[in-house]
DNA sequence: TATACTATGTCAGGTAGCTGATATTATACA
DNA sequence: TGTATAATATCAGCTACCTGACATAGTATA
């Protein structure tokens, strides 16, 4: 390697590579458990707010509705979650976890603290709120 | 929404929601281009230092070595770049940029330069080394 | 030198997530 | 009220990327 100078410059490149440090990370420690990122990533939302619709769940967990749809079916055949039509909406289906669905849960997020708090200790010289306040600036600036 | 709280205050998630937003918007530019994110970071680190292998390719744009093969395949079908034997290894095939593949890539870096530009202007009232230290200290916590 | 190990390229098959299209329900508004 | 628009779920097909297996060439080591 020669002259990678502007790409390690680059705020984008960068975030993306540390996005896919995180994810390998993340992949890593939740195959352990018998989960994938996007499961957990349902699984953590439900836990935080229950009786949330398809498209609230895919929102969350950044991918589209009908991948959630696939993300949730799996979910519903392990018995971590169920699904039961709004009563005040026809449409609408609410998911929410189940006692194995909660344990799962936990489990995901037992798994994925030491990494959390692994970039939280990487922040320091910055304050979290710093780095926060950062990324909020950046993800405004992007949408 | 009632309590988010705690996801919005991860760092990993904000990470995440950060870079997939910087995704969807490299991706709208580059589409103008023709370009896939991929085909565009293959074209950039050619630009930047010729003669890379596909291992090398593969590793810059953080995708596996089989999967950048049907990127390469697809660009030098395409005739932006070709691929000759190192001739000191037999193994190796070094891949560079055509004159059109040139060209791509400066439509393909322009595209992206006020996305960047974005980014930078985003990280006040934090410096840009600041910034870029910060993400450092992150990817070596993660690899 | 011989032998184990590593790096590179390639083929084959699988999977996760995407786009497009459609049906149904809720909501906004004229 | 009726009608257009938006939201939600779902089906079907596609694509990008992955994992696994393998062949060949270079490198290290005994």
């Amino acid at each position: 390697m020669i002259k990678q100078d502007s790409l390690d410059r680059s705020l984008g490149y960068n975030l993306k590579r540390t996005q896919h440090r995180l994810r390998r990370r993340m992949d890593e420690v939740l195959k352990a458990c018998g989960l994938s990122t996007a499961q957990n990533a349902v699984l953590a939302a439900l836990i935080a707010q229950p009786d949330m619709t398809n498209a609230d769940l895919a929102h969350a967990a950044f991918i589209t509705p009908q991948s959630m749809q696939s993300v949730l079916a799996g979910l519903e055949v392990a018995g971590y979650v169920v699904r039961r039509q709004d009563d005040r909406h026809g449409r609408r289906q609410l998911a929410r976890l189940t006692p194995s669905g909660e344990a799962m849960a936990l489990q995901g997020r037992q798994a994925t603290v030491p990494i959390e708090a692994a970039l939280v200790k990487a922040i320091s010289p910055l304050s979290k709120d710093e780095a926060l306040a950062l990324l909020y600036r950046l993800q405004k600036t992007l949408y």
